[in-house]
RNA sequence: UGGGACGUCGCCAAGUCGGUAAGGCACGGGAUUUUGAUUCCCGCAUUCGAAGGUUCGAGUCCUUCCGUCCCAGCCA
């Protein structure tokens, strides 16, 4: 048997092989596809397009591809967009890009408004069996008609309309007859009930505005609890993934499905039949869990876009941002996203997972895909003072520690080199081992060299460091096994490139920056250090081949990504993805 | 006595018909190391929100209580 292309792709194949710990919601598909209740799974991730996708969007979007590439099913990526005016087309292209970079690939891509025909029929269809009727109470008066928490609500005085009144005042809602607000299409349900969605909800209101897709075909614009269950049905979907706080409304899920019944009345979809889309109905199954949620990110689409707004980051795509195309030019690698989803599992407990997990998987990612190249951040010069001055030649430098596949490049070294200025202490703290006067160090790939004098500026500042290279201690020497208790990076003054380099820290201080109960809000958290730009790094030559979005460990400081849009082959410009685990500055800090 | 959901180690999270607490991350200790990185060992809940009860035996069953989250958009 040959291994033929998947006929619905719905990922590139770049996943992790493990679908991760069993969870609740996999054990469902596993039971419904045992018992033949189904006999392929169909999911869908149904973003709102009124904003750009953030980390938390992130695991929705990996249970649903991931379920559906786990058991050979299908996955649509269907926009949710029964709201105009808060819709955008920018945000479409932009989420369809976020998934595609996640890894996955939709098996159809869908609106929702490319039901709205059908969604017609169907809220006609609830007027003529009784079950909606159209209101004229305005916005406050519903209110005040729906109760409280606690108190039944009141029907409203146009619940007992006839289907000939409804369905003639419903057919001029859509003609336009009547004003924003003025009216509302109501399902006929329970004003009693401690349901609160189903105190006789809202099914259509009134707007005319453009819509971002079917621009001014209509007036009149489904409410979600309505359009979703439709859109799910119409699609076929079996299992409808959603977050918690819908719990609520699945029995309203099930209340429009049960009552259009779709399956048992084609003809109602036929409107999207005609529009040249598939539509394989299905009674599909609403399914809750939490959403994931990070310590010390914010992951409100309010707040997020008041970031962006009130210039406080620069753009949605700023490097510090949760969002999905700001982890991306963060450099974080999708793959790295993947594993998180996977990992954390899939419960219906509330749950704020330490960002140090996602950073930590990172690193594992990087410290496996990145080749190695050295970079000095805050250089001082160091001067071999036993060398030539015109001393130069070309050192061999590994490109990956642990895998020989990565080869090697060449690395200019001579009598003057850069080094970190932090790895050098004229009063050493406790427990350092880096370069002292006197002291001994090795420059990686170089050989040890031992620091003879300081030089120093008039006020007293560090000019410069001079030091010896013990010649019998260079890579490849027998020497060279000689142990020094550090090893540190450099790179040759004579041939380094200059590059600017950000060190991205947290956008936030606390833990949970939404927390506004002590009276302060998230901009009162905001990390003054968040972002520190270095204009002055010094990188090996090598590096002035490195392309847009390529990523490195910079050694012994972390792991760097040239920026997307900002890095140029003569203009180099880096930013930290993350740093590299350090045992060292914490007890340094003691 | 409004409705809905959830409470297992610092953070996640497994725990089939009740049979005597997986794993990951974090953390502590040690080994290796030309990145104080990586890797590798070892340790880390007599206890499952609490209290009763059923049982030879309960995280798993029953009762009560406590705590947390969601819902009163013509948002999704």
């Amino acid at each position: 048997m040959t291994d033929a292309a998947s006929p619905n792709p719905v990922h590139d194949g770049t996943s992790n092989p493990s679908p991760g710990p069993n969870h609740f919601i996999r054990q469902i598909i596993i039971d419904d596809l045992a018992r033949g209740r189904l006999a392929q799974i169909h999911t869908r991730f149904p973003p709102e397009p009124n904003g750009y996708l953030h980390i938390g969007h992130a695991k929705s979007i990996c249970l649903n591809f991931g379920l559906a590439a786990e058991f050979t099913g299908l996955c649509n990526l269907r926009f949710d967009d029964t709201n105009p005016g808060k819709e955008d087309i920018e945000f479409v292209e932009a989420i369809k890009e976020d998934v595609r970079w996640l890894g996955y690939q939709w098996s159809e891509l869908r609106h929702a408004s490319d039901y709205f025909e059908s969604f017609y029929r169907c809220a006609e269809k609830l007027i003529r069996v009784g079950l909606a009727y159209v209101c004229d109470l305005d916005a406050d008066a519903v209110r005040n008609y729906r109760g409280t928490l606690t108190e039944a609500g009141r029907n409203s005085p146009f619940r007992e309309r006839t289907v000939e009144e409804n369905l003639d005042l419903f057919a001029r809602m859509r003609a336009g007859e009547f004003a924003d607000g003025a009216r509302t299409l109501r399902a006929h349900i329970d004003m009693a009930s401690g349901n609160i969605n189903l105190r006789d909800p809202a099914i259509y209101r009134i707007r005319k505005v453009t819509h971002q897709h079917t621009g001014s075909d209509w007036c009149i614009y489904p409410m979600y609890d309505f359009a979703h269950c439709l859109s799910d049905a119409i699609e076929g979907i079996s299992h409808s993934l959603c977050t918690l706080e819908f719990e609520d409304h699945r029995p309203l899920y099930d209340w429009y499905l049960d009552k259009i019944d779709l399956v048992n009345d084609p003809q109602l979809v036929a409107p999207v039949l005609q529009k040249g889309l598939t539509a394989p109905l299905s009674r599909p199954r609403q399914i809750e869990f939490s959403r994931l949620n990070l310590d010390y990110v914010l992951l409100s689409k309010r707040k997020l876009l008041a970031l962006v707004n009130d210039r406080l980051v620069d753009g949605w795509n700023d490097p510090r941002m949760p969002t999905l195309c700001g982890i991306r030019r963060r450099g974080y690698p999708a793959a790295a996203v993947r594993e998180l989803a996977r990992r954390i599992g899939v419960t219906k407990q509330e749950s704020v997972i330490e960002y140090s997990v996602l950073e930590n998987l990172v690193r594992e990612d990087l410290d496996a895909s990145a080749e190695r190249r050295m970079a000095v951040l805050d250089p001082i010069k160091l001067v071999l003072t036993n060398l030539a001055a015109d001393h130069h030649e070309l050192l061999v430098a590994a490109n990956h520690p642990k895998d020989a596949s990565r080869g090697s490049r060449q690395i200019a070294f001579g009598r003057e080199l850069y080094i970190e200025r932090e790895d050098f202490m004229e009063v050493p703290v406790k427990g350092f081992h880096r370069l002292v006067v006197g002291g001994e160090v090795r420059l990686r790939f170089a050989g040890i060299i031992r620091c003879i004098a300081v030089v120093k500026h008039d006020d007293g500042t560090i000019a410069e460091l001079h030091a010896t290279l013990d010649l019998a201690s260079r890579h490849g020497m027998p020497g060279a096994e000689r142990k020094v208790k550090g090893t540190l990076h450099w790179v040759c003054a004579a041939h380094a490139i200059a590059a600017e380099v950000r060190l991205y820290d947290r956008l936030f201080t606390v833990p949970d920056p939404d927390d506004e109960r002590d009276g302060k809000s998230y901009r009162d958290h905001l990390n003054p250090d968040s972002v520190r730009v270095v204009t002055k790094a010094k990188l090996e030559a090598s590096l002035g081949t490195a392309v847009a979005e390529q990523r490195f460990q910079f050694e012994r400081l972390g792991y760097f990504v040239a920026d997307r849009y900002q890095h140029q082959p003569n203009r180099p410009v880096f930013n930290r993805i993350c740093s590299l685990r350090d045992s060292w500055t914490a007890v340094a800090k003691g």
